[in-house]
DNA sequence: ATATTATTGCAATTAAGTCGCAATAATTGA
DNA sequence: TCAATTATTGCGACTTAATTGCAATAATAT
């Protein structure tokens, strides 16, 4: 099944390249400019996951965030080992640089991270 | 508002206490001996959170985990900085002993942290 | 231009968790 | 021991996030 461009597709990867911060489903819904589906901007956000073009944050409020892969991208093995930040004051998700290594007890392989960490932030405090 | 003892809580409880992973509701649900509501057990757990009993832990699959406060308790300062694995196999999830240090950029004040790893544990290896 | 099929819109559905309220039962203390 | 107080429970309705089936639409390839 290949891939195909189409304007909403493009609209949604230009909002998550223009952001400072992960974007939600509803964020998304809420900026783009001609209304789109619900559904349609849910099923847009798996196939950026599953192409590896965003990563999916799922935040201690339930709902998922979505952030451009970029320093994740260059490692040499793709991954997205690093928190992320969610303001309980401003409700911006933010990914912190620094990937982390957990060593996790032998025998055990790691296949996803899930990192967050909430709080107030320095434009909040 | 003071506490009360109550057979389900009490049950509960057991449950938690000899469990050697983090319990969702409806595995609690499902082992409990006696027909108890579905919000009945989300309460408790609620006071329990509240009351520093247990902590809760928000895993990648969308449900809250539970576990019993523990060596987390032990800290100068109780916090649950630590990372849980859930198993995509045999969907156990426990904690990872271990506390991590996530320093934050300036100005960021952490008030919750929750970490998730998924993947196979050895068992399921 | 036509055929193929990925993508969309819409409505219905799932899943996790919360909430209001009346009934129940644990605690207190007379 | 009994009655009063009120935390807790059960039940149903509700909320929110996300997924799914299906027919219609539109992007791509020939
Ligand atoms: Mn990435
Ligand atoms: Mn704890
Ligand atoms: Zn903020
Ligand atoms: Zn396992």
């Amino acid at each position: 099944m290949k891939r195909r461009n189409t304007p909403t597709k493009a609209a949604v990867l230009s909002l998550l390249a223009g952001a400072d911060s992960a974007m939600s489903h509803d964020m998304l819904l809420e900026m783009l400019e001609d209304s789109v589906d619900r559904a349609t901007i849910y099923r847009i956000l798996n196939r950026f996951c599953a192409d590896g073009v965003v990563h999916r944050v799922l935040a201690d409020d339930g709902k998922q965030y979505f952030a451009l892969c970029e320093d994740c991208a260059q490692q040499t093995e793709h991954s997205h080992n690093h928190f992320h930040f969610r303001c309980l004051t401003c409700s911006r998700v933010e990914c912190l640089g620094t990937e982390v290594s957990v060593n996790l007890p032998s025998g055990y392989r790691a296949e996803n991270f899930n990192g967050v960490i909430s709080g107030v932030c320095s434009r909040c405090g």
